[in-house]
DNA sequence: GGAACATTTAGATATCTGTCAAAATATCGA
DNA sequence: TCGATATTTTGACAGATATCTAAATGTTCC
């Protein structure tokens, strides 16, 4: 993958994995992604950001609104990583 | 998996991440492991703590050594929650 | 252009994390 | 039991991170 390290820090979050499973369902603007947890917008919009870094979500500016989605292309490089560990010798 | 959060968080670290790349070698002691790494033995003996809590390694007392080897059973279930994402609708 | 809305950025702060040196624990061999 | 070796635990500290409020940016509609 592009970057290891940002994609596992990304994932080392728990609010950001559940934007992550959120995103599984459909795509969402940052305020109804933010509309979902106790934190304030600017919060969610730094997780976002994490997010985007490690290419695990990508965005879309739709008029006022900024849409998210997830990236799966990165998934498939973790799994990757994942199963080179898992992999029976 | 047991506890998402503390995998997630084990896998985020690169020195951890590199200590289960040389574990799918082979088995080693808490000497051998970090004699491959610039930090203290203190400092290793910290991450694989962080591995063990979140049973992507376990340990076993041999003599005057401890040896550590993956769990690659956990490995499966992080595999699985991934895949959770990234599988097409 | 200006008000209203959506989102991000900046600056501050408390907590978490990785690291170290030093002390503690555990095992082995003489 | 004593001394040597292997590893972990403790206590401290610098740097990273999540969060907040307030300010800034970008977009739409009138």
């Amino acid at each position: 993958m592009s970057n290891p390290q940002s994609v596992f820090k990304a994932l080392a979050d728990p609010t950001r994995r559940a934007i992550l499973r959120l995103l599984r369902e459909r795509d969402m603007t940052a305020g109804e992604i933010a509309a979902h947890f106790p934190v304030t917008r600017a919060s969610i919009s730094h997780h976002l950001a994490l997010l985007k870094q490690a290419n695990l979500v990508v965005d879309e500016r739709r008029g006022q609104h900024i849409v998210y989605s997830l990236n799966t292309t990165v998934f498939q490089e973790v799994l990757a990583w994942l199963m080179e560990l898992a992999r029976p010798e």
